[in-house]
DNA sequence: TGTTTGCCTTGACTATTGTCAATTGATTGC
DNA sequence: GCAATCAATTGACAATAGTCAAGGCAAACA
């Protein structure tokens, strides 16, 4: 096995959607795949192209979206480490579902496709952590939707920044990096930029945050939980 | 096998999430199912309830929702014939994910998680029919999120009316029934009711449909379709 | 160091949607 | 047939978010 091979290996044995497979599969799969690092900006499919691959993502960050005719995008999710994309086009007859670019210099491992669904429909356990890895998916798409329809701007960046804090620490001072851009943050939350920008200084003066470049920084999360 | 036993038994079989299941399989489960009718506005469980059954709509309307502390609730979906409900909280650890309401008179088979279960894991075939109508369902969902970032009430509602048109029919007048509610579509779309009936107004001017009570007429949807 | 570029912010204005209140309309049960 | 009830509409107004245009700021580049 290359070095690299066994990289992947490594890393895909860490995930748990795989952590149902026998070593033979991620050998197999490992040798198979591709580790790359592209730059920000880099598009990795597009919305209807022929599927064979599906990615996962080592570190950065990559968008998916959907595009109308005159332009527009609607961002369905970003994704970082450990997550995959372009896996539901399986099932969709191997074409993909939505567009992915990368929106940060990332480093993102392709993989076949063909040896995912052999895995799925010989391994039963398999099968039902990808079904597990979808429900949960799901649940959070349901929320999102719900937050969508019951919050407004203010709120969804609220629930956006809690999002991005570890879930662990209790109490005491906290700083958050924006992983990207605020135009993507914004676009990400349904919002336009400029809706982004008051909404931020407004939740600024009800929660007391301190808001510098692309760093936030609080006292406390008490009272961003409550707003 | 009773005669109901039988009934639900041929309604599992032509479903096309069941069509790879086994007739011992379809008949064990169906002797362990309840088909029953509700009136409009029975709650079949509630968020974070313990999930022991899920439940196939035979006819009518249910709505799967989420509560806010304050009593708002964002509509998730709303299903009717041949739709599974609830059987996501087998990957949730037994918990109902949201909750769920009739809002027709209904009628509703109530089948054991533990048997759906028991499928996923010793047929694979079943276990890539359920991926697959998952994947079916995220795309859908993903659409939705689409909709509602990028379309105004008026073409919300547009696309609305025509998900409820028989897609094969082209051209030729159309008539639309609203199977529930006005004030549920609206919610069902994420607005207000009186978004609703206003923007209603306006895309009858704009497109020329005709609105009395709950019916939708127009000679021609190409109008509706351009829009 | 100055310039360029792209991101972000701000202001002024418009459009859209939500809220509150009142009224109409339709349906159900007595 | 007549309340009573709930759904739906309408008007007036407020809040929220989008649009367009103009600057400011900072990183990157020459």
């Amino acid at each position: 096995m290359t070095e690299t091979a066994q990289t992947i290996h490594d890393m895909l044995q860490r995930l748990e959607l795989f952590s149902s497979c026998s070593d033979d599969f991620l050998t197999k799969i490992s040798s198979a795949a591709h580790l790359t690092t592209k730059p920000k900006g880099h598009m990795l499919f597009i919305h209807e192209d022929q599927a064979d691959y599906f990615y996962l993502v080592k570190s950065g960050w990559v968008k998916i979206f959907r595009e109308t005719l005159d332009g527009d995008q609607a961002i369905v999710d970003i994704f970082t480490n450990g997550h995959i994309l372009g896996e539901t086009s399986i099932f969709q007859d191997d074409i993909y579902p939505y567009s992915a670019e990368t929106v940060e210099p990332s480093e993102l491992v392709q993989l076949p496709l063909s040896m995912l669904k052999d895995e799925i429909e010989t391994n039963p356990k398999f099968a039902m952590a990808m079904l597990s890895s979808m429900a949960r998916y799901r649940k959070q798409q349901d929320q999102e939707l719900e937050h969508r329809t019951l919050q407004n701007a203010p709120q969804r960046i609220g629930c956006f920044l809690l999002r991005l804090t570890d879930q662990s620490q209790s109490g005491g001072p906290v700083r958050i990096h924006l992983p990207y851009d605020k135009t993507l943050v914004a676009s990400r939350l349904g919002m336009q930029p400029e809706t982004f920008s008051r909404a931020l200084k407004k939740l600024k003066q009800e929660t007391g945050i301190e808001v510098k470049g692309s760093t936030i920084e609080t006292d406390s999360l008490d009272r961003l939980v409550r707003y």
